[in-house]
Parts: structure tokens; C-alpha cells; sequence
DNA sequence: CTGTTAGCGCGTTCAA
DNA sequence: TTGAACGCGCTAACAG
């Protein structure tokens, strides 16, 4: 490996002064053209590339934006994660994902990396089991503007983008009930989250409402899998009340359920109806095709971006309290 | 926002030097233990974090490694993700992922911004679109390990690790000739990229050793999706001969290919079969189940991993050839 | 238009 | 055991 070559590397073979070098390479007006072009082309020659972290030191900020999400492999956050990409790079940015893969200790050491390494900013999702918000916290002390979607710290003031779960999760258990169903149940998350929260609000409200008595909340507390899908199932019609509807916040968790609905040869929607959150294209090809949730990745990956690009331009400051909406629909399909 | 707090900023306060500081935060035995606990006290108090810009500015390198794939929506990439990424966190490392969109250019503007910020190495997958391989060669003249998976190009010596997918695909076109199809088709990615290439081939020699005369094979350019491959099914059963199997590179877009075909209600797999590269949620849930060709993430990740680990730890010199062939496996499930 | 100088934060000399 | 001084690569301020 040959040593870096550095812009005082240039300046020597060119017989210029490194600062004269630096302002060519920036396009300061205040140089020659033809030692610009001279310095271009050497720096071309050699490969040069700014050393980032001494750009960095002096307090110039980069670039990059750090995208933290809880796990890649569910749609949802990997759908963001691609528009985020794309949406950034045609701004001028570089998108850097972490997944935290539900950890609080991985949550933590990939803020702390964020800010050891300066990043211009953050958008976030946080993992299942965050219950403190100290990390986050810091990225302000630090100055990094900071972005959080779909599941936030409630403590923290910053600019968030959130899923009118409340809302949607009330609409779909009514159109549950109104279709005939009436003991349903509601596979979720922790209540902690506000996403879970939301949708656990909603469900039991909307039950109250039409003076239901069944009510089953389930919480999983682990990423959602087709195995546990698989043992929730097992575990709701092995009660007495056996539920005849299930809402779920995941669609892999639903693939399990649905799988293990099969063995047992229940009839989906007569025996057992299902509707998830996600918008997976496993609900299009599986028989019956799956009604679910669509909640709007474009539009939440848009304005995440957008809120991060104004902080970043110092147009919003930071610790800015600003909450936007995003509206989730239903996709009528066949399994209720 | 308030100041970054440095070192300096903590020996001032303890009246000390700051290069005590710097040896007591890295527990350096050349100084007290008294003031050690002082100095880590105060860090602590003030939320210090080591700013990374200034030590690697010094030549330490740090403890990121960039991962680059050509799409995380792929459930090939996005499981390779996650287990690289679970897997780096066991051995002290951060994985920062960078999606290329199946585009040169972004490639290109990934990789320079790896070198402008001195990660400690790379792993990537090229997008389609890549022939050429400067970028890539520039990594190591800044001396950064690479280790190329799945799709690489040929002509940069790195550690690789492959799929055998000549001896899969092979293998896949006899099985589908012993089962009675005699017009199969392959979807499949642009030639010069490793891995459709691979296929291409064992799918080309599999029809010659058994005197086939129907051979088409289709080449997508673009990323796999639903659309193309309700488009691809309409142009091959447009054309006069057409196919009664299809081999197809993607689940996604065999997804495409049956949704299509249940709409012209072709029976599977009597009047069309198919098998997929790739283990997809969606193989389990359709109805019939996809039979599939599956490859090993967690080998690969592993194996990946490993070769970078040595390159980083200099246990591997830059520039080495090694290239180590994981197996893909057929799971066979009812659509041949 | 170009050169000089200083300093960003850190760790590593070398000296006390 | 601690302090002083230097330099990593770069840019901004100032001087010529």
C-alpha cells in the first residue's frame, strides 16, 4: 500500500504552495486557471480524494446522513430505507444505515459511532426495547440535527413523522365488527412504543365503543417472526375463547399465523379472519389474498428528509418540537 | 448547541495536561489511579465521546466496516445485512450499509466517500449496472481491505466468496428435464456480471447434454420487480413456442410471472412451472408453494466476515486471491 | 493571484 | 508519574 497522497503532495510536484492547491481543488475564484487546471489534473493523476476527517476536524460537516432502523428485514424500514437512498443521493447526500436489530446496546453504540464520527444528521426508528432516551439526547449536545419516524422517543423534542395508528387500527376493528366479528384479537408490541401504544388505544376503544366484552391484547416482545406467528396461534385457540378475528402489527408475524391456520384447517375469513399492518407482497399472493395496513413510506421517507434537510441548513433548529401526521389505509382484500 | 468537549476541556478542568487526559481515557498504566477516576469521572459527567475525525487523522483506523449491496429490499441482501450486522457487533465492529440502487454512479460516490472517511473495510455485492472497476481498484491504493460476495468483478484481486451457481443451475434444468419439461426458460440478469453468467451457462450446457432445442434465455437490465414480471410472462407466451417451465433470478419477479399467469389461468405447474433463486417468505405462503433454489446467507456472511476480519488484523495482505464457493440448495416444493 | 501561518482534537514522542 | 511539543490533512485569515 503506497502512502495517502495528500494536497501538500500535489503542491510539492507542482512547485505550489498546499493552500494554493486546496483553493484550486475547491474552485476558489482566486486562483489561475491554469494552475487549476494543472492541480486538477495532477490530483486526477494520483486519485486524490479529501481526507474527510481532517475536513471534518476543523469543523466543516459532511455529507452523510446516518439512518438508524430497528430491523432491515421488514418491509416497512427497508422500503424507507431504499427512498431515503435514492431521495438523498439526488440531493447531494449519502445515506449510511444502521440496524439496531431491536437492541437497546446496539441503539447506543451506533449513536455513539455517529457521533464520534460527526455525521450531518440522523433519522431514526427506535428498537423494541428502548425505554431510555439518554443516546438521543446526546446527538443534541453534539449539535446533530436528529429525525425521528413511525416509532419515537415521546421525551425527546425534535422533529417526528408518525402513523395515525390511533385512528386506523379504531377504523379497522370497526369494519371488524361490522362485518360480523366479534371476538377479536390484537397481536402488537410493546406499550412502551408509541406505535404499539397507538394501535393498542384504538383497538380497545373501538371495542368499548360497541360494547364488545372480548378483548385480547397480545404483546411480542421479539422481532416478529413466522415462528412466533406459528406459537401465537397455538397459544390463542388453545383458550376457551378462541378469538374469530386477529389484527396484527406485523406481516411475517401473520404468514405464521396464517401457515399454522392451514394445519388446523380453519377456513380463512369463515373460521378465522386476519388483517395486518405492512404493506408485504406476500398479501397478494397468498390465497386468500391478505387484507392489510399500507402505511405511506414515500410520503413519511419525503418529510423525514425534508424536516433533516432543514436542520441540517440551519432552517429548523435543533430541539425544534414539529409532529407530522401520516395517514395509513386500508387495502380491502379477501381475508376478512 | 453548546461546544464539543474535548480533552482539553477536561484537563483544564482538572488541572491537568491534556495528554494525561488522553492516556487516562485509554487506561494507560503510566498514570494514577487517582486521577484516572478523576478524568473518567469528569468524561462521564460531561458526555465525552473521542472525536474519530481527529484520531484517524493520526492513521488509527477505526472500527466501521461499509457494506455495499445493490438493493436492500432483496431478501438475499437484506438477511446477508442483518447477519453481518449481528455478527461485526459480536467482534467489536459497526456495520454501516450503503445501497448502490443497482447504479454506477451511486456505487462510485459510495466507495469515494469510504475512502474520504478512512472506513476499515468493505464488503460488497456490485449493482448490475457496474462493468467497470476503478472504483474499486482506488480501494486499495488507500489501502483498504475488500471482500467481494455474491456479485463481483473479475478482474480485482480480493478474497471473493461465490455461489456455485453453474452447478446449481445445472443441476435445476436436469431436474426440471427428469420431471418432463422440454421448453424451459430462463429469466435471469445481464452477462457480465458473475453470477448471471454462472447460470446462464449451466443452464445453456444442462439443454445441450440433453439435446433440448428449445433454449431462451431472457435478460432483465433492470431491478427485479412485480411489473417486469407480469411484463416477462406476457412477452414469452406472445411468442410462438412458448416455454412450459421458467427458471427465474428473483422471487420478486416470479411473483410477477404467477400472478400473471393465474390471471391468464395457466394451471401450476401443469401448464407452466417454476422454480427461483432466493428464499423468500412468499415461496412458503403461495399456494403452490414455490420450489426454490436457496442460498446461504449465514456462510456467506460468515465467510465474508472472516476474510475481511483477517485483511483488517493484516493476517491477510490487500491484494490477495482467495476465493471460497458456498452451495445453494434446492428446496423442492410443488410449483415443477 | 499566491504564500505564510495557525489551529481543529488527538496520541506519541521526548524530556523532566 | 506528568508535561511540553509536534504533526496528522486541511482550510481560513492574513500578508505579500
Amino acid at each position: 500500500m503506497q502512502k495517502r497522497i495528500t494536497i501538500k503532495d500535489i503542491a510539492k510536484e507542482l512547485n505550489v504552495h498546499h493552500s494554493t492547491v486546496s483553493r484550486a481543488l475547491r474552485n476558489d475564484p482566486r486562483v489561475t486557471e491554469a494552475t487549476r487546471d494543472r492541480v486538477l489534473a495532477c490530483a486526477l493523476k494520483h486519485g486524490y480524494q479529501t481526507n474527510m476527517n481532517a475536513v471534518q476536524l476543523r469543523g466543516t460537516s459532511n455529507n452523510t446522513i446516518a439512518l438508524i432502523v430497528p430491523n432491515i428485514n421488514h418491509t416497512f424500514f427497508s422500503d424507507i430505507v431504499s427512498q431515503l437512498t435514492n431521495l438523498a443521493y439526488t440531493k447531494g447526500y449519502i445515506i449510511s444505515v444502521f440496524q439496531s436489530n431491536e437492541d437497546y446496546e446496539q441503539e447506543v453504540g451506533i449513536v455513539n459511532t455517529i457521533i464520534k464520527q460527526n455525521y450531518a444528521g440522523v433519522i431514526a426508528s427506535i428498537s423494541k426495547n428502548t425505554t431510555d432516551s439518554k443516546h438521543f439526547n446526546l446527538l443534541r449536545t453534539f449539535g446533530i440535527p436528529l429525525v425521528f419516524f413511525d416509532r419515537v422517543c415521546n421525551d425527546i423534542k425534535t422533529p417526528k413523522v408518525l402513523v395515525n395508528n390511533y385512528e386506523i387500527t379504531f377504523q379497522v376493528v370497526e369494519y371488524l365488527i361490522e362485518n360480523g366479528y366479534k371476538r377479536i384479537a390484537n397481536l402488537t408490541g410493546p406499550t412502551h412504543i408509541n406505535v404499539f401504544n397507538d394501535r393498542q388505544r384504538g383497538y380497545a376503544d373501538a371495542l368499548k365503543k360497541h360494547n364488545l366484552d372480548y378483548q385480547h391484547q397480545m404483546v411480542i416482545k421479539d422481532d416478529f417472526t413466522i415462528e412466533l406467528g406459528v406459537e401465537s396461534l397455538n397459544e390463542l385457540m388453545s383458550e376457551i375463547e378462541k378469538p374469530d378475528a386477529i389484527i396484527s402489527s406485523s406481516i411475517i408475524l401473520t404468514i405464521g399465523l396464517v401457515v399454522r391456520a392451514r394445519e388446523m384447517s380453519l377456513k380463512i375469513p369463515k373460521d378465522l379472519a386476519f388483517i395486518a399492518f405492512g404493506n408485504h407482497i406476500s398479501s397478494l399472493i397468498m390465497q386468500p389474498q391478505l387484507t392489510s395496513i399500507s402505511q405511506p413510506e414515500n410520503e413519511i421517507s419525503e418529510l423525514s428528509f425534508d424536516l433533516l434537510d432543514k436542520m441540517i441548513n440551519k432552517e429548523i433548529p435543533i430541539g425544534t418540537e414539529c409532529t407530522k401526521v401520516v395517514k395509513a389505509q386500508i387495502d380491502y382484500r379477501e381475508s376478512c
